[in-house]
DNA sequence: GTCTATACACAGATAGAC
DNA sequence: GTCTATCTGTGTATAGAC
């Protein structure tokens, strides 16, 4: 599937989502008319990640919110309690949307290395289409209240966890040398969230979302590669 | 040369910064006596980055650091002029003994495969003997005043094109296989940041910065490797 | 040099009119 | 549903005593 396609998908999803945003949150969403409700959060989504991934989500006062949406701030809190809980609601669309969508993708795959692939790609493409929504989770990670805190870092160690049985997996097969799954998987995440962290950057040097996808995917493909000295843990002298 | 006595080198680089930033802030720092400056400055920077890692800069209040150094706030603000120049004074710090350390290690290798061993090492290190000010300058880049902004983003680009350089030049001279150096050294860049960015992640599981270091190296080196299909832009199919 | 006490601005949040 | 006006807490920064 192209990144045009897959693009389309997630924007589906994330209408979807922010109509059912009323239904996930009744006790916070004071506004009834449903069709208000999704054109209002959107323009507040949008108009919050815009300020807060500029200058920080507690920096970001309501006011300049009230400013960037065209809504009174009086108007505002009928669609949130709270700014903390702005925040939450955040972090809630962003995840049901990654999960809904990755699920759809990695079901289709077969095969170990098939399934990295797949993996590797529905990553980067999802946080290509979501960019402000992954830069804003990564940093504001740490701000959250404890309980949402720990959900975004369960989800972190998951998609880790994923790569890491995967390359496992693809290591049984034969299709990869014997490394440390782990550690790799770490690295390989570490890569794929560069990909949204600096998006300035690569935007910048013309760099698509499919070359960079090509690029980290024969980084992963050569390092699994048989080597003498794969084992050792040491890295070999010469090429 | 060992962690540790890479560690200690640090240590003396920055104590020495300290003595020395009575000097370069001297419009700024109120007080005059050298060893009360040396002591509080250690301090506040250790409280400040304690704080503001935790919970954002921005969200830092000179309550906080207040109670957290001993000092009162009219005692603080002594040391600096406005929580935004504290900032500043953090961002110069880090980025002076960065450039000090690194010219040194630097200066030592050579041939190309060779200083770039030495030059990812030695940012490990670096970033593992600083963690705290690594993390700072990552997380509250964005909140810095343009001029204190571009001064970070450079140094940045700075070591990015270092690598490439390195990178390139390991291919002309044949010891490496060519790819596109310019991306491929943005990837070694994220996977040196994840280091001091995840530390509770790498410490948890136990991973030494040597031994990340190994991981780190091996992953270049065999991307770097002859392969048939390397000048394609392609990726190969199978192992 | 360091403290306590305080000025002053601005933040988040709400009340009540429309 | 949305607005304007306002309450109240908390933030940065300073004045002046010690």
């Amino acid at each position: 599937m192209s990144y045009r396609d897959f693009k389309k998908q997630v924007d589906l999803s994330k209408a979807a989502l922010c109509r059912e945003a009323l239904a996930r949150h009744p006790d916070t969403i004071r506004v009834k008319k449903e069709a208000t409700v999704v054109r209002n959060l959107e323009k507040i989504f949008a108009a919050a990640l815009r300020i807060a991934n500029r200058r920080g989500f507690s920096a970001m006062t309501m006011r300049d919110l009230s400013a960037e949406t065209g809504l009174s701030m009086g108007a505002l809190y009928a669609y949130f309690s709270s700014k903390e809980d702005l925040l939450a609601m955040l972090q809630d669309q962003r995840r049901q949307v990654t999960r809904r969508i990755l699920e759809e993708r990695l079901a289709a795959a077969e095969g170990p290395l098939e399934r990295l692939r797949t993996a590797v790609r529905a990553h980067l493409y999802l946080s290509e289409a979501m960019q402000p929504w992954f830069f804003f989770a990564y940093m504001e990670a740490r701000h959250l209240p404890p309980a949402e805190r720990e959900k975004t870092l369960a989800g972190e160690l998951e998609t880790e966890t994923l790569f890491a049985d995967l390359l496992a997996a693809a290591i049984d097969a034969g299709t990869l040398a014997p490394r440390d799954p782990r550690l790799f998987a770490a690295l390989i995440k570490a890569m794929l969230q560069d990909w949204y962290l600096k998006r300035w950057k690569y935007a910048r040097r013309r760099v698509t979302v499919d070359r960079y996808a090509e690029e980290l995917l024969a980084v992963i493909e050569n390092y699994g590669r048989a080597l003498g000295s794969a084992d050792t843990g040491k890295t070999v002298d010469r090429a």
